[in-house]
Formats: structure tokens, C-alpha cells, sequence
DNA sequence: TAAATTTTTGACCAAATGGACAATTATTCT
DNA sequence: AGAATAATTGTCCATTTGGTCAAAAATTTA
């Protein structure tokens, strides 16, 4: 329900829409909205700057447009869980899911880092609303599991803060991890998901079924 | 050994200097390096641009500056961590620190998240010099804490980025975690360090261990 | 193919911004 | 007090940048 302007597009309109928003997903995520320039987007995408103007009226609507068409994809795995599944797999291939988007589309993460670091000013009310909306319903799951003793008790929401957080973090922070870890891509998120599965199973499972999973190196 | 610069400066010149980094912290921390401007600094400080430019030489110099002040105090928590402490108490500890840096310094924070996530471009060489050295030391520390028995086997650098993420999370992303939980924020850490203590220990003990600290609510 | 329409671009503009500088004011030193 | 030094500021400048616009080029339509 989100690509709706490219209904009546042609094809070189929708040609050169997609190439500008790619380049664009590139400098902003690199530079953030403010530091980001026509030009470099220009460059990005071989065009000249008045004729990137011609398809979008200005630089802020081509930000909010590639914010925009990334948010439902963004926010798409935390809508796949699922009340009627295992409640630690749901919870497992969520992470999953977020550390693989992390790992393939660390622009698109760093994107959405850099709006909200700097007060979310065209997402707050999406925050606010939409994200609100979606989390709680998903957090009233969690607390059922718990509540039927199907899951150890945490709070939903800080649950899913870490896992936002921590997943996030190897896209996000990529230079500083880069700076310490000195592996190759693969391996690293090989790692981390070794790692953060670990993590969550001992974060929710009780203790009895614990020792089942704990292996030892 | 950092404030090295403040040896013959006098009165006059700490004062406006110190004024000058407060007011740019602000400012650099919610905007970023490049779309800070001069003229917010001077105003946000009560100086005129052309008098800031006397006491620093540029804006790249005053962010320099702002950075590398701000830099020891921040991994200062990673140096308390000591391998005589008892091991759990000792990694508990530094999250408690960091978590609390995080609701007392949102902006130094911030600060230092814009950075990373943009390329580190002042930073990348501390990054994989100074930091990478001390945190090489403390997973070494870690790794010999595990080898005792005295902590469940994880990989020290991974438990360093989760803490990281984890604590940073309600300081960089703090606009986002408002607009899903509207506590106060008092609140909002109390619930996190609970979380984040639960989360610590459930990943740090021995499953047997653990019926003792958990607690059902 | 010729007219109509769409796409592209070079040239240009106004505002914002980092910074220079000389002149003025305040402070310190003798 | 008066000279010397430090601090402050108004004015100015060059560059960058988002955006305009009219003309040219390409494409589509009739």
C-alpha cells in the first residue's frame, strides 16, 4: 500500500525516480538530511542537479520519499510475529531477521539511526502512532506468553528495545566494530548471531530448560 | 592527562573557552559537525562568530576540541573494570555506569553516536588504536574470568558492542523510546537498569546459579 | 514528418555560512 | 595615568548550496 505515486509514471519517469532515490538512500545515509547536497546526489546518479529537481520538487521531499518508501519494509519483521508460534522462535527469528537486515541494508539502517538521533523530525508522529501501535499489540503477545508461563518474564518493550539496539549496532556503529573486530563481514554476523541467540534464550527461557541449550565451547 | 591546553590560559579565556565547548556540545550534538553553524553556537553561548573565531581557530577545531575533551571521561567506566572484583559485579557495574551516562549525558552521547555513524572520521584512529587496545585487555579479562569457571562462556567483545548498544539505546535513540513509553524518565532507567541487571546476569551465570536471581514479579 | 509534449541542461540567483580584518573597547601592566 | 596588550565587534568576502528558468534536445503523438 506504500509506492502509490508510480501509478502513472513513465517508464523513463520511473527510471530515473528509482536511480535518484537510490543515489539518494547512498548520500543520505552517508551525510544525514542537513549535510547532504543536491550535488552529491547529482553525481551519485549522473544526472545534473536541475534535472533531479524536475522530478522531485526539492530535497526534503526527496528525503521524505526515500524515508517513506523504506519504513514498511523497515518495520515488516516485527509484524511477522506471531501469537499462534513458539514463542521463543517467533522471538529468535525476529532478531534473526533484524541482524539480517542490519547486515544487508546497513544504509537503510543508518538512515533511519540518523533521523531519529536527531529528533525524528518527519517520524515522530509515525513513532508515535503506527510504531506505538504495532509494538504494543506485539508486547500484549509477549506479555500472554508470559502470562501462560510459556516464556520467562521480561518487559515486551525493553525486550524489544535491546533487540533493536543490539542488532542494530553492527550496522549502525559498523566503524567501530570494524575498528575492533578486524573479521570479515561473514564471520562477524556469523558471530553476533551465535551470540544474540544465546542471549535471548537465556534471557527467556526459565532456568530448569536452560542447561538443554547452554553448550560449551 | 587530556585538558593539556588550559596551562596559561587566563581567566578571561577559561571562561569564554569553557562557555564556548558547553554551547557547541549542544549545538554539535543535535545537529551533527556539518550542519552546525557558527552563528548557533554564538547564540546558544551569548558571543559574537568573529569572537568565538579568536578563542578557536576554526569549527572543525572547536568540534575537534569538544570531542577529544569528552573522550577519556567516556570510556573512563571500561578502565574500572577490574580482574580482582568478582566477575558478575564487576560487568553489572560497568553497565550501571554506562546506563547512567547515558540519562546524564544524552548529549555526549549523541555526540559520540553522530560521529561513529558517520564514519568516524576523527575518531577511526583512536577507535582502532586506544580503544581497541583497552578493550582487548578487559576481554582478555573476561576470557580468563570464564576459563576459572567464575562466568558462563560469551564472547567478550560481543558482550562489550550488546552493553554498548544497550545502555547508548536510551540516550541516542531516546526520541524514539519516548514515543513508544511515555514515563518520565526517572521511570524509564529505573525500568531499564532492572532489565538490563535481569538480562546481565541470566547471560552471565551458570544456569544453576540463576533460580536464585530471578525473581518473578 | 511535423507538431506537441516531455526531458535535459547551462546560466543564473539569493540565502546561508565559514572565516578575515581593521577598528574599537576593555583589561592589565608599569 | 598611560602605554601595552587582550578581547570584542561591525563589516565584509568567497564559497556553497537549494532552487529557478528559459532555451535546447529528445521523445511521443497525430
Amino acid at each position: 500500500m506504500n509506492a502509490v505515486a508510480n501509478k502513472n509514471l513513465s517508464r523513463i519517469q520511473r527510471e530515473k525516480r528509482s536511480k535518484i532515490q537510490k543515489a539518494a538512500l547512498e548520500v543520505f545515509s552517508e551525510y544525514g538530511l542537513r549535510s547532504a547536497t543536491l550535488d552529491k546526489i547529482a553525481t551519485a546518479c549522473g544526472l545534473t542537479k536541475p534535472n533531479i529537481l524536475y522530478y522531485y520538487s526539492s530535497k526534503d521531499q526527496i528525503y521524505f520519499e526515500v524515508l517513506n518508501g523504506l519504513l514498511d519494509e523497515w518495520v515488516a519483521p516485527l509484524h511477522k510475529i506471531s501469537k499462534e508460534g513458539e514463542p521463543i522462535d517467533e522471538l529468535l527469528g525476529y532478531m534473526k531477521a533484524k541482524l539480517k537486515m542490519s547486515k544487508q541494508k546497513p544504509k537503510e539502517s543508518k538512515l533511519f539511526a540518523n533521523e531519529i538521533l536527531h529528533g525524528a523530525p518527519l517520524m515522530q508522529n509515525i513513532l508515535a502512532t503506527s510504531l506505538r501501535q504495532t509494538l504494543d499489540e506485539k508486547v500484549a503477545v509477549i506479555d500472554h506468553w508470559v502470562s501462560e508461563g510459556k516464556l520467562a518474564n521480561v518487559s515486551g518493550y525493553h525486550l524489544f528495545f535491546s533487540i533493536w539496539a543490539m542488532t542494530q549496532h553492527y550496522a549502525d556503529f559498523d566503524v567501530q566494530v570494524k575498528a575492533i573486530l578486524d573479521k570479515n563481514e561473514d564471520e562477524l554476523f556469523q558471530e553476533a548471531e551465535e551470540y544474540l541467540t544465546n542471549l535471548l534464550l537465556r534471557m527467556l527461557s526459565f532456568p530448569t530448560e536452560l542447561t538443554v541449550s547452554t553448550k560449551s565451547s
